[in-house]
RNA sequence: GCGAAAGUGGCGGAAUUGGCAGACGCGCUGGACUUAGGAUCCAGUGGCCCAAAGCCGUGCGGGUUCGAGUCCCGCCUUUCGCACCA
């Protein structure tokens, strides 16, 4: 792949210093990854915990998320089911509020990924509270937002994970049935839950208001999730739409304790608002931070802020992937490899049988360790790190990615880093960026690097898509067998209606535009100008195979005006000021947009810089002039076409090469036209033009509006109002 | 459901702070050069109208303004993100 792929860049004339490759697959970059998890582990920030794999207990192996087609195996369509297994997590949730509070920092992000990274942390302020449960004899711990609406709390329910639920149902009559229950809901994915409904059983048991005072039922619901907070919730029904549902559906009291914001509910069934009184007196509702307040002071909870960002499963059980560099010692317990026998390599001769599980764990060889603390028998890890983990840091490595002493060269790191601009798709939004903060941070704290965000400035590029054709299945269809005859695209040999939709170029989905062919036909620098000219670079863009001869023709002129102008036909015709002005004003236009990374207007303008000197040529203009915004364009068009401006650039005669040239400057005063053209507005509609010398004076403006023929017309037996003017662009007179 | 972005010719798309809507390109129409044209060059191309004059025109309905694609209010549609996170 590496291969083919330099092989394209290559073909496209992309310049990249290859003295700097690195591959994350190679042990020499690997061994990294293994000396900064050891670190992360020696500062606590890995640790080994339970989390569910999907796992096909047909193939015996753990599937990724896109490999699990309607709960089945995508391979052997067996029910996949989750299956708990000890594995390695990095603490990431340990940064939650730094990694939140750095984005505000950010302000050459777009706000699109900084926002998408806010509701991933999910930062969240407000209580934890305690609610005493007499038959437990101990109290139940609820996370609220909302402990300004306690008195409202007239129930509690609880995940069906809690750790309190087995001894709360220990003497329920019916304790079988719900124990059947959650053993369904356990089950269930998250997805699967959420379309069941709300669903819930009475323990039987209750809990205490402690602001109330009241007795409220404890209860048990598939809608409260163990993973965030305390797995237990307060209910608020009179201020919670979630609450509110499932004391309607159980017939559970509601009340509101609170005015304004929340509510009103609709009753679902009879379409009406529900009317609850705000219930005052005893149950004064009190501001958030007052009832914060109280509940520390009475030692029942303290305020908490809590994130929905989960720690990262690194594990892998693939076989491929760097090796978690960890021993299991018979008699020591968890020992990591020590730093003198990194890398720990991936085996390349394991035998893959495509079931069974991990390929590593059967390899004798790799898993047979001797431990280096008491040199008694040690078994190493056999989980592979996602891959996630080579992309939080490789940035760094860049600088001196061949070194075997160090991760990197702090100093040097620090001279050249953060990235000045980071591009990439959206689809990195979230994951890829969020690890490589987090990791920086750590660095940061490691005292590695002086900084704590990676990258300075991120831009967000668009995909080029095409169109491709789904049958009624939703399969996609090649479009050799498609009929496109009719008056909708049908399948050739079914006769089934084929769907049309936009899609990222991909092989399965047929549409593909091979960029060798592409390349073969118009050339390299062709493909290149179109696909920069097709739209603003961040927005997806269409591929249109018949848009490309655009490109290929302005190349195509560019060139022929470069044969006209070598060949040195001298005539000392027209003067050149026009053609100068065009180049100076696409000089000063072309700098400003490139910055700004828009690239479509720029060509458009460099189109237009090429048409004024073809119609200076076409006049018999005086050649020097020409030479002189030729070559100018040349310079600006030398980053999109690089391969036949440097061919040009030699063929005027030019020493070097375009790319080592200085770039253009504007001369902002040759860049003033001698006469601007100024609209002349009758009560904002447009009736005339008048010209006049730059720069354009008030008093001579108003005069040639006067002695403007078509203007007068329609100011005829009108009352002039007022005029207003725009000093060199418009005119407007009211009148009445 | 919540949040964000976007809606402009036949198509992709332009339009610094409110100031000539449709730059540039594709496509289309006509012409030139050609044995030929799917090469190249020239001209035209938002709609109504034979044409001119004129009128209309940036998703829909209001508003602010001398002037609105651009600002404000209310809708509609599309795309993307999140989706029981207490």
């Amino acid at each position: 792949n590496i291969v083919r792929m330099k092989a394209q860049f290559e073909r496209w004339g992309i310049l990249y210093d290859w003295s700097k490759e690195l591959a994350s697959c190679d042990p020499e970059y690997y061994k990294w990854n293994q000396w900064l998890f050891i670190q992360l582990y020696k500062r606590g920030l890995a640790c080994r915990g339970k989390a569910p794999v999907n796992w096909c207990p047909t193939d015996q192996t753990v599937l990724a998320n896109e490999q699990v087609v309607d709960g089945r195996c995508e391979r052997c369509g067996s029910e996949v089911v989750q299956r708990e297994l000890v594995q390695w997590f990095l603490k990431i949730t340990d940064y939650a509020d730094r990694l939140d509070a750095g984005l505000d920092k950010l302000e050459h992000w777009p706000e699109k990924v900084k926002t998408m990274q806010r509701n991933w942390i999910g930062r969240s302020v407000g209580a934890d509270v305690e609610f005493p449960v007499p038959s437990l004899g101990k109290p139940i711990r609820v996370f609220t937002t909302r402990p300004d609406t306690i008195y409202g709390a007239t129930f509690m329910v609880l995940a069906p994970e809690h750790p309190d639920v087995a001894a709360l149902i220990a003497d329920h009559p019916e304790k079988a049935a719900i124990e059947q229950w959650i053993a369904g809901v356990r089950n269930q994915s998250n997805l699967e839950r959420q379309e069941a409904g709300k669903e819930g059983r009475f323990t039987g048991q209750t809990a205490t208001n402690p602001f109330t005072n009241e007795e409220i039922p404890i209860w048990l619901g598939n809608f409260v999730l163990m993973q965030y907070g305390t797995g237990a919730i307060m209910a608020v029904p009179g201020h919670d739409e979630r609450d509110f549902e499932f004391a309607q559906q159980y017939g559970l009291d509601i009340r509101r304790v609170v005015d304004g914001g929340d509510l009103p509910y609709t009753d679902k069934e009879n379409g009406v608002a529900v009317h609850s009184p705000v219930i005052d007196g005893l149950q004064t509702p009190k501001a958030l931070a007052k009832i914060i307040d109280e509940i520390e002071r009475r030692g029942i909870g303290k305020k908490m802020v809590r994130y929905r960002l989960r720690d990262w499963l690194i594990s892998r059980q693939r076989y491929w992937g760097t090796p978690i560099p960890m021993l299991y010692c018979d008699q020591c317990g968890i020992v990591p490899v020590p730093d003198e026998q990194l890398p720990v390599e991936l085996p390349v001769d394991v035998e893959f049988t495509g079931r069974e599980g991990n390929p590593l764990a059967k390899d004798e060889r790799f898993v047979n360790a001797t431990c280096p603390q008491c040199g008694g028998h040690a078994r190493r890890e056999t989980d592979t790190m996602d891959t996630f983990v080579d992309s939080s840091w490789y940035f760094l490595r860049f600088i001196t990615p061949r070194d075997s002493e160090k991760i990197f060269d702090t100093p040097l790191v620090n001279r050249w880093l953060p990235v000045d601009q980071y591009i990439g798709g959206i689809e990195h939004a979230i994951l890829h960026l969020l690890y490589a903060r987090f990791v920086t941070r750590v660095l940061h704290d490691m005292g590695l690097v002086a900084f704590e965000e990676p990258f300075a400035r991120l831009f967000n590029q668009g995909m080029i898509t095409k169109v491709g054709y789904r049958d009624p299945d939703e399969k996609w269809v090649p479009f050799a067998e498609i009929d496109f005859d009719g008056p909708e695209p049908r399948h050739k040999e079914t006769g089934a209606k084929l769907v049309p939709e936009l899609a990222k170029m991909s092989k399965s989905q047929f549409n593909v535009v091979p960029p060798d062919e592409l390349i073969a036909r118009y050339g390299a620098d062709t493909e290149r100008v179109y696909t920069l000219f097709i739209g603003p670079t961040e927005k997806d863009a269409e591929w249109s195979d018949e848009g490309v001869v655009g490109a290929y023709r302005f190349l195509g002129r560019v060139w022929r005006q470069g044969e006209e102008i070598a060949a040195g036909r001298m005539s000392g015709g027209a003067s050149g000021e026009r053609v100068i002005r065009k180049m100076h004003q696409t000089i000063d236009a072309v700098s400003r947009r490139m910055e700004r990374f828009e690239f479509n207007t720029t060509i458009s303008f460099l189109m237009e810089l090429s048409n004024a000197i073809g119609d200076h040529l076409a006049g018999g203009g005086d050649l020097g002039p020409a030479r002189d915004a030729y070559t100018a364009l040349l310079q600006m068009l030398h980053p999109f076409a690089p391969h036949i401006t440097e061919e040009l650039w030699g063929m005027l005669g030019h020493t070097g090469m375009v790319l080592k040239s200085r770039w253009p400057a504007a001369d902002p005063a040759l860049m003033q036209e001698d006469v601007v053209t100024i609209v002349v507005q009758v009560n904002g509609k447009l009736r005339g033009q008048i010209e006049v010398a730059n720069p354009p004076e008030e008093k001579r403006v108003f005069e040639a509006v006067d002695a403007n023929e078509k203007v007068q017309q329609w100011l005829a037996g009108k009352q002039i109002v007022k005029r207003i003017y725009v000093p060199g662009k418009l005119v407007n007179v009211v009148v009445k």
